[in-house]
Parts: C-alpha cells; structure tokens; sequence
DNA sequence: AGCATGACGCCTA
DNA sequence: ATAGGCGCCATGC
C-alpha cells in the first residue's frame, strides 16, 4: 500500500462525495468535478474514480457526463439505454440529437 | 523504464 | 457545428 495509491482513494472518495451532492434533474462534467477538486487536469481521474465504482456505491454516478452532453459512461449501467432511462426518469431533458441539454441542465459547484 | 489504454477536454481547421 | 489532433495523467503489463 504506496501512498500513491493512498492519495488515489482519497481523491476517489472526494468524487463521490461531491457526486452524491449533484442535484436531482442536474447533471455535471468529469472535468467540472475536477475543477471543484482543485485538480483542473483530472477529468480523466474522475472517469476512473467512477469506472471503480463498487456496486453498492449509493453515489448517482448517472448524473455524470461528458462537456459535450454525450453520456460516455452509458457502458458501465448494464444495457444500452440505461442511463439515459435513470436520467429521464430524474427530469433530465435530451436533445434530438441524443444529448443532454446542457445550457439547462448542467450542475457547478465552482471552486470551493 | 517504456508503451498502451481510457466514463476527458481544449484548440484548431 | 463538428471532427481530428494533441495534452493530460493514473494504471497495468
């Protein structure tokens, strides 16, 4: 146990408490989620704080998308459609073109 | 140590 | 508006 991995998992669990705090009907970014945890280069450490996720997490990681509105992480919801259907279930409008509207429906904490 | 991978995002054309 | 290129950085082999 290197405290490389230590920080890894502290970090972790800093994404899923502010995940946890992401409004109903609301989503936010990876990169968003970063920035409000003062590491503006790791949306990508966001994604894999998710992608490691265990089951019984309560965090609504649905609620996480990508800057464009696409739902990169539809894979890890079981079937195709998943997601999208946890997130409509919420309120979450999509646009005609399969994404979410982000101009109405992104959450920001900024910076804290 | 080097290389590939990925639930990312900015910049550019 | 959008597709490609590239920077970023933890992980695993």
């Amino acid at each position: 146990m290197h405290s490389e991995v230590r920080n890894a998992k502290r970090f972790q669990q800093e994404v899923y408490a502010l995940v946890r705090s992401i409004p109903v009907g609301k989503v936010t970014t990876y990169g968003t989620i970063a920035r409000a945890l003062g590491a503006p280069r790791h949306a990508r450490q966001v994604g894999q704080a998710l992608a490691g996720m265990s089951e019984d997490d309560d965090a609504p990681a649905h609620r996480v998308v990508n800057c464009s509105g696409v739902l990169t992480g539809e894979h890890a919801f079981g079937p195709p459609g998943t997601m999208r259907a946890l997130l409509e279930a919420e309120g979450v409008t999509f646009r005609e073109d399969g994404r979410v509207d982000m101009a109405r429906r992104l959450w920001d904490p900024g910076p804290e």
